[in-house]
DNA sequence: TATGAATGAGAGTTCATTCAT
DNA sequence: TATGAATGAACTCTCATTCAT
């Protein structure tokens, strides 16, 4: 019985969390961080002030709350279709293709993940600064370690895998933070896909010696 | 005479719109746009608040111009360099090493660079995003002239010269963002340009047929 | 019970105006629209200056506002005495008793009032200018209507009433206005009253021929 | 020699000092005295701040001194009027003409005549609120003698002098304010005149025993 | 527990006045 | 003497956070 009523209250305090974060994420991602204020945020989540901050410490802790829940969800989706893959190149075209099909999905999170990506704005307050952080470090030791393995498989060039995930994954941010910006995306998410996928793999050069 | 005292006074007022320019790049990069305030930036730049506002007329301003100028001056380097290079190829690692040197002289105003790459907090305001934005956009197409050189000369493959472009600077913009966050770079600055280039003119995928 | 509640936050937010409102009554007497600062109209209503704000959206906003109840409130004043008077000489000599004893009452507000009669340094912000020179104009316009009346029942000569009001209102004022700053008026509301009253009707020219 | 030089020293300032007031009369008159700045004034005169400074002590100081000056100016025409007109009744009448007149030609010095006739603003700072005062007072005490003169030859009601020649005036103001703001006067200077004449010689009530 | 009015420090910006040139 | 750049206090208004109800 006590074990229901305080499950019930778990349950509404989460749906609260979402309905915030729902709604700052529209703000966020249409004012930026600091034009967006909590009266704002409050009111667009159909909360009053004092409700929003029993379930937030504060405003940063909305936005930090924010990338860590949507990163964690693409987190997910990353390891399971990862895991689908064999080698290091179908798993490298995986990650591309959930990235873009989530940046689809997700347009208003991804304008702030982008923009935010390097924490700038956060660096100071380490406390908060290394939360954003670790949200994009996730992401980029995921495909180091996918390269490290795909070097010991001999699929890849002896590359440093870090360097090379850090790079990956700025060509992908700044390639669908424009195309998220757009809002008739002219050329679709596949053939986004596959610019991005041939680019990583094998360059622009062409080959030049081919017996 | 008349003259004389002219250019002084022309002088004088560069120097103070650099002296300026120099404070805000320093506390931009530390605490970001927002938590910068301008009564820290005169009293950084020794300035009475007035004079700041005799020199630039808001504090976006400060921001816009402050982009503008080192935007200017990085444009210029790569293009020099880029003249005295024949093939894409070399262009392309041409671009490397000045934006890596670029950065490695001027680490504060790359973190704000980078950090605000997309421009996301001046989205909105289009009057004033559309001046950041342009800082970007000019060394894209740059880039993207010297792929399409590339590609007619037959010395690159027939890729998508923009899209490859926008990937290739956020590629160099992830990689040098985290290295000049570290205070002792542990890798030296000719190496990870090295790094890149390989990565972008060749993939990461291993060559498999080479008989 | 819901009902209750909300009447009493009905009356605190009514008196919180007030306050306001008589705060500022006092200042803008004292100092001047432009000279009464915000954190001083704050600090004398003894609220914190975003509690000013929740109220009135702008200085200006409380300055008009205190136009306009005064206004309304004199008006009102002016409707009841005129109802109960029969010919228009007996309303006009209501009008000055009733205009007397509420500056009389008013000393604070009169004196903003009639400084601010021409509406002069509101002329250019047309929205305010507006609201203010309403409260001046449906006074003219009453007497006005009283003139025109009593033009057409006999009582008065064919002057042009609206003219003949804004002349009414310009000596009345003047006089008020002197009046009012003289700490202990040497001379009583009575006697002031009836010389404006006779000016008024008979002017001071001496009727020569009275056979 | 020197008596020369210094002559037209003092030629030039007057020069200067006209040129300043004139400028700033219109400005006045557009924005208030609180919304147009130093820089404005200084700038419309053709002069640097500096200059302005020289000539006048501060900004409340060219206020006063364009009142002091245009008041003076209307102060000598009445006197030249009214010395050429016999009985009491012609000089009022005189008195109207000139100001109605002095209105026309300077409608930029009379919105802010009138607006500030009070001298509200100034009445803190008494050494400023007493200038401005006396700007005002003078008239009044001018017709004020008329008027006492005028009972002693019998040719008017034996009225309060001060206080009559205290409305007489708040009539006029008022008037003329309101005409002097509309752009295309309908009606003439004339009909004016004799609108207030008639009001303040005979009143508004109808003569009743005419046999 | 939920509310939202109250708080007040702090923001960007202005401008009367000064003073080195 | 004339200049106009430099000054910095003071302004209006905002908003993250608190706390009495």
């Amino acid at each position: 019985m006590m074990d229901q009523r305080s499950q019930r209250k778990q349950r509404e305090v989460e749906a609260r969390r979402d309905e915030i974060l729902c709604a700052a994420e529209r703000l966020f991602s249409k004012h930026g961080f600091f034009k967006t204020s909590m009266v704002e945020i409050a009111g667009a989540a159909q909360f009053a002030m004092g409700t929003v901050y029993r379930i937030f410490k504060s405003k940063e802790e909305i936005y930090i709350s924010l990338m860590e829940a949507k990163s964690e969800e693409l987190f997910q989706l990353l390891e399971e279709q990862m895991a689908q893959a064999d080698t290091a190149l179908e798993k490298i075209r995986a990650v591309i293709q959930v990235k873009l099909a989530f940046a689809d999905r997700n347009r208003d999170f991804f304008r702030i993940y982008v923009s935010e990506w390097s924490g700038f704005e956060w660096t100071v307050k380490s406390a908060f600064g290394n939360r954003i952080w670790k949200c994009y470090l996730s992401q980029i030791t995921l495909v180091a370690d996918v390269v490290r393995e795909g070097i010991r498989r001999g699929e890849l060039q002896r590359v440093d895998p870090e360097a090379v995930s850090l790079a990956f994954h700025g060509m992908l941010n700044s390639t669908m933070y424009v195309w998220v910006l757009q809002s008739n995306p002219s050329e679709s998410l596949e053939s986004k896909g596959k610019i991005l996928g041939n680019l990583f793999l094998n360059g622009i050069e062409k080959p030049i010696k081919k017996k």
